[in-house]
DNA sequence: TAGTGGTCTAGACCACTTT
DNA sequence: AAGTGGTCTAGACCACTAA
């Protein structure tokens, strides 16, 4: 591992478990590389990625320091329903309405741009933030990449970590489409809301690391009383 | 203007002209050190950020490629309403409902973080693509930092513009929220659509270039049939 | 004035990809 | 094997901020 990996993973554990405190000033370049036997070039390399990341605020003449907290989180990322409800401090959870396997839908193949043989797997869940229905998601994934995954329950289990630890994928990056629209009456009738409440819906197409495969659609409804999207846009 | 701002600017510019297409090959970076006169690691400093800001793909072994199109757009940055809709190929206008001068709202001295005797300025405004309603803005503006601006008429103007161009004021980054829920009476009346079509709120604090200075709340409620955010994200 | 981060150089060797 | 980007060094001077 390089040398400005091991001390942005030093740092971002620091502050993370709370032995750096927001505010709290780092050493300077120098002396961070005087301390870790590095250049201070490196050094350099190291606070640019955790400035980036919104670990840290580096000021000319001042110094760096440690940014706040609300600074250092949902930046809008490519998240799993899992990890953003674990963000919000809420339990994630899933009832699985249907599992299948299907092949031959023209929409589906256009959106992977796949061949017209190829085999999706779809897979409807409502989605739970502690034990309350918020949305519902309708995953389809193609199944040459993950194989007899429709065997694998996942009502307690994360649909991306699943794709990393059993089928080596990495996901790399995602398209997206957001809008309002009303609740039908399926929707209505299994998120336990009455038909024409207002909700978000997400549509997304989710990239494998090397940034070309498509790997996963995906169209989420969220309950728009119970769910709100936090972003922190820069010019 | 340091070098390797120089060097980024000169490269953005080819690519925005079209002088470099999607998928060309810029020279290797040892090349692009000697033609610009400036060491490995400059070239190196302007080809990250570009890299950073979706302009270009570096691999290993392979070299330096303009990206595509669509990679380089609409990743979510802190854009107007104008700017957005010249993004979609729409034409931006406005309807000025209302602009006042206000002081002693609770609520907004706790977004703003001001003082009980602030005055803000309060612009209402329909927001039209094509001629044709698309949302309800309703901005308020810190008057201390744009004294008069109530006197300036925003029917084809950009307030953000405006805020740089008359007042000398750089936008940093925004917090932002986005949810859907129902058009009441008020916004139904004056975007033209029932009572009851689903909208898309969006509220934003705007924060000026020093990352601290609140200048700007704002509250939109897009279209739901009009309207749709597209967003790029990574993992 | 002292100390910080910002920019820049001229090298070096390594890891990865393609030929 | 050749060429690319990835990492790293040991310096240098500059611009900005605060005391």
């Amino acid at each position: 591992m390089p040398l400005y990996c091991q001390l942005k993973d030093t740092l971002k554990a620091a502050i993370e478990r709370g032995k750096l405190k927001p505010n709290d000033r780092l050493p300077p370049e120098t002396e961070l590389a005087q301390l870790f036997q590095v250049s201070r070039m490196t050094v350099r390399q190291a606070l640019i990625e955790l400035e980036n990341e919104g670990f840290i605020r580096r000021r000319q003449g001042q110094g760096t320091f440690v940014a706040e907290r609300k600074f250092r989180q949902s930046l809008l990322r490519l998240t799993s329903f899992t990890e953003d409800m674990q963000s919000r401090g809420l339990k994630a959870g899933a009832r699985v309405l249907s599992v299948k396997v299907i092949s031959g839908d023209e929409n589906l193949m256009q959106r992977f741009e796949a061949a017209p043989d190829e085999q999706f797997v779809r897979l409807e869940r409502i989605r739970l933030a502690d034990g309350e229905p918020m949305a519902l998601e309708i995953s389809f994934l193609r199944r040459k990449f993950c194989p007899r995954i429709e065997e694998i329950d996942f009502t307690d289990r994360s649909l991306y970590v699943t794709l990393r630890e059993e089928f080596g994928l990495e996901l790399g990056w995602a398209s997206q489409t957001i809008e309002a629209k009303l609740a039908d009456e399926y929707e209505a009738k299994v998120l336990g809301v009455p038909v024409g409440v207002p909700l978000l819906l997400m549509q997304r197409i989710t990239y494998l690391a090397d940034g070309l495969t498509r790997i996963e659609y995906v169209r989420s409804s969220y309950r728009g009383d119970r769910y709100q999207l936090y972003v922190e846009v820069m010019r």
